[in-house]
DNA sequence: GTCTATAACGCGATAGAC
DNA sequence: GTCTATCGCGTTATAGAC
């Protein structure tokens, strides 16, 4: 279906790739709402006015990485082991690969799952990729949820907002206190597992 | 030991009032990072230079409500209910206060326990604060560990992360879907019992 | 002295002409 | 791709008004 493409249609592309790649280096090195379009452009060689050849705007270089961080985590966590095993497992396999991924991905993450950037909105395809991947996880909760397992008097989102909430508070302070310590390791690795199991003992109450 | 106030230095101290009211609502309505010292100029009835005979820039704004935030956050806990209740009481009323506060205080929730905006650092002053803040609440956690009520195989660093984590992510989760409903209202009253439930069935699971 | 204004600098994103 | 230009931002210097 692809079209071959043509040599300037490549390079275009490649200088795309570029300004993507310099972009993340500089939010991971700066933070995500210090990213700036001239130290980009002096990076690659260019004008600033030249980059808006390839992005309309600087937003718009964040909508997309917005974009490709949800597409590669819903790549993630569709690939994560233990999908069909036990709760314990099942939760302890989800949360170490959200953490993993923010922790691989700070910058991502960020944009993703905070708001760090003072006026940026997801595109709407953007945020129709971003909404796909929330409801499936969803979905997948409701399947754990309809599978018997669980029995407590908490409500699907009750139950659900407890495993987030827990998930997100543990990411974040790996995040601030070990960022460059892989999951697992450092003061977090028991917690997941700890973690896990609080979880399934509050669903398995009664 | 106060000395009666000139006319003149009243007049300054509420100028300084006042602009920091104005900060905060527009931190509020806009995004703590998107504080623009033009619009607060405009909204006193000022040049944007002459904000600088109160404060040296615009970080030493964020910088006073920072440490103002620790002041008034430390208030509120000094005072909330239940320290010397159980364990279950006890951390109930630290949840719910620490929500309530976020609830209350969005705007300096986030330059307190986030990092919204680019490049501020607080002053060695306003760390000091914050620093003394949490040491005590360390402090009064390593009260309660040394209680007896505690028996659990997790280390000092790990029950504290785990209360830590459950608090931030239940108060990010409040926060991001329920920013108006006063803590206890909403999806997360319940979670807040629900939570401290399950942290003392950590702490005690021996 | 205390406050405010004006002018100007540097830097940011961005739009348009070439 | 470039250059030029605009606009808004935080910031500084300086000079006048109370």
């Amino acid at each position: 279906m692809d079209k071959p493409l043509t040599r300037r249609q490549q390079i275009r592309l490649d200088t795309i790739e570029t300004i993507l790649r310099i972009a993340r280096e500089e939010m991971q090195a700066n933070g995500v709402a210090a990213l700036s379009l001239g130290v980009i452009a002096k990076r690659i060689g260019m004008r600033t006015p030249s980059l808006y050849t390839y992005f309309d705007s600087k937003h718009a270089i964040y909508d997309e990485l917005f974009r490709r961080g949800f597409l590669e985590f819903g790549r993630r966590m569709d690939e994560r082991p233990y999908q069909d095993g036990t709760l314990q497992e099942n939760l302890e396999s989800s949360m170490a690969t959200y953490m993993r991924f923010a922790q691989e991905n700070p910058d991502l993450y960020q944009l993703m799952f905070q708001r760090p950037v003072p006026g940026f909105v997801p595109s709407e395809e953007s945020m129709a990729v971003s909404l796909a991947r929330l409801n499936m996880a969803r979905s997948q909760f409701a399947y754990i949820w309809e599978s018997g397992e669980i029995d407590t008097e908490l409500t699907f989102e009750e139950a659900r907002d407890l495993y987030i909430a827990f998930q997100h508070g543990l990411t974040e302070l790996h995040l601030a206190n070990n960022p460059d310590l892989p999951v697992g390791q450092g003061r977090f690795g028991k917690l997941i597992t700890q973690a896990a199991q609080m979880i399934v003992a509050a669903w398995q109450k009664k």
